[in-house]
DNA sequence: TGAGATAATGTACACGCGATCATTTCTTGT
DNA sequence: ACAAGAAATGATCGCGTGTACATTATCTCA
């Protein structure tokens, strides 16, 4: 049981090595009749070319890297978000024999990407969760000097011309407010996630340009902050409930924060429908889950790992190079959490 | 701007290559004054081991493959059983310095885990969601004659010592069924998975040895089939509303299907609490979106893959090789899915 | 102080493959 | 039948590292 090589087949077929190099890469001119010998003796030996000698002597690792924030407790791959980002990905990498490197990357520590490409175990990344935050965005402007094939999923920065995916959160925010607004609700709050994430500002841009287009005055209180868990939706809810007179609607940055809203506003004696309307985004599963359904703004992650994955190999197979930014669509799904509960009960 | 190697770092601290290498892998004996030289040198040129090369050169990959099953248009990550196990793997994974190679596996495509373990593109191999049907079984039996370091999750084969990873489905299924008996419904339903699951096999006797146990009859028309998706559990509820007359108690084989299932109901009039009962299983963070809120058998899958990632290495690094088989516990997770209304209502 | 032991460092090769260049075999046209 | 060109195949090297073995420097103890 021990490893079958280029040459035990060589040896076999009675041919050279580079015949048999030749055969499994497909490098013409080959005869048929020679073909078929060596491929009935790779048969016979059960042969199957080294993966890492292949590599070495390509210097092509045939990986790609997906980079993923960890946090010690929090399961960040459990998330709606990462999942389909990272099913899209793996699609097309599948689709283009490369193969996927899941890289857990602490908060804390460092980032080193260059490193991380210098020890070749990819030939590309993806960089999903970045933050803009001072150490990052250097080592990520790095990457881009260096041209190293990379791809940032859903995060930009500003004044920087980075490769990225995103998607219209700021046309994804403006509907979602207008929607409100165009069924009635006047005194609409925001409960927006971090401002290290790009689109959360896009976010708060879209909800304020919304509200300014209807006239609307704007409310700095109107403003909540979580961390797109389920747990600070829920723990906001607290200081909201204080202020529901005078607030009709809210806008949440994410489903799970819209739904802790929820269950926390629940606890304080207001209902969805009854006391206030409610948008969520993402428009992930949960969305259809609870009771009454959120209408929410569905945003094409996994299309968007897709179109990462394409990114990075167009780089690594067909040298791009050129700063590539694409913003996918967004489309407001309107479910019962932003109707009245009179319009329900008609 | 190209590739640094250990004789640059050589050539520049003085030393032969074998030094840089010492130093580098902590091979002693080292004078510290040599060691220093030549991490200056190092650092100057910003010098990193080629990881393909180390690879190559020892023949690891320093890569555990963690294989997934794929369906084109159902995106499996996604789904909370697969995340908080991928999660559990990269935790336990990188805390050994080990890399997580994701391969995606297409249903139809035949399994050829020894080609892959031959491609060296992994140590070893963490296989999720395998079934018990007659190509899958061979293949891993011959991954185990070899003894190759592979570890199964969730899944086991009767008359076969794979190395795998599971929990108390039996327990969880006899305790969950045993609830609903105790709060006094008798006529209760089971909604189970695909029988090419061991799991599903577990829970139907588990619910059947609950029912026994209690001295009532089984009933073939009380069990239903889904396949983990929410959509079955609420294709299923077409048909068991027809005999909700019969039935008082429904016991669903994952959260997923008990949600579909609930929603369904809900349709034909029939809502939890008030006409039934409901238990899901998993434990999934959707069993507190929803309302009233599902009680579950919360499954440590996270648990389960940090226990897997840990068998694998084990069998790597210690060499271990005697079959390893575990079952971790569940625990009964009662919400408000499982009172009557008039309960609630007290 | 010198010999033997030991610590420290250097030399050289293997790992399995891709790929270049050299060589042999075949084809074609007259 | 033969030359010239094309097609097919063979010999060989390099990729960057780990490591076995050879060599040299240093220490120890009488």
């Amino acid at each position: 049981m021990t490893i079958v090589r280029r040459i035990d087949v060589a040896n076999l077929a009675g041919v050279s090595e580079a015949t048999v190099s030749r055969v499994f890469n497909n490098v013409k001119p080959l005869r048929e009749e020679t073909k078929q010998k060596v491929l009935e003796a790779a048969r016979q030996l059960n042969y199957q070319p080294n993966a890492l000698a292949q590599s070495f002597a390509t210097g092509k690792s045939g990986n790609i890297g997906v980079i993923v924030p960890y946090l010690p407790k929090v399961n960040i791959i459990s998330t709606h978000y990462f999942s389909e980002i990272l099913g899209g990905i793996g699609m097309m990498l599948a689709k283009n024999n490369y193969n996927l490197l899941l890289i857990f990357q602490s908060p804390q520590e460092p980032k080193n990407y260059i490193q991380l490409f210098n020890s070749q175990k990819f030939d590309g990344c993806i960089i999903l969760g970045a933050k803009d935050v001072p150490g990052e965005k250097e080592e990520i402007d790095m990457l881009h000097q260096l041209s190293h094939p990379y791809c940032l999923v859903n995060q930009t920065f500003e004044g920087y011309s980075f490769h990225s995916i995103d998607a219209e959160h700021y046309k994804g925010s403006f509907d979602a407010v207008s929607l409100l607004l165009k069924k009635g609700f006047r005194k609409i709050a925001f409960l927006n996630g971090p401002s290290e994430y790009s689109n959360s500002t896009e976010r708060l841009k879209g909800y304020q340009d919304a509200l300014t287009s209807f006239g609307i005055e704007l409310h700095s209180e109107w403003i909540f902050r979580g961390n797109y868990s389920r747990t600070s939706g829920y723990q906001v809810a607290g200081e909201m409930a204080l202020m529901m007179d005078h607030i009709d609607a809210v806008f949440a940055a994410n489903d799970r924060m819209a739904i802790g809203l929820m269950q926390g506003l629940n606890q304080h004696g207001y209902t969805v429908g009854r006391d206030y309307a409610l948008i969520g985004y993402d428009d992930s599963d949960v969305t259809t889950m609870v009771q009454p359904q959120l209408s929410s703004v569905h945003v094409p992650l996994f299309e968007m790992g897709k179109r990462a994955a394409e990114v990075v190999l167009n780089a690594i197979l067909k040298g791009h190079t050129k700063p590539f930014q694409e913003n996918l669509p967004v489309t407001l799904i309107e479910r019962d959490s932003t109707n009245h509960l009179m319009e329900e009960m008609a």
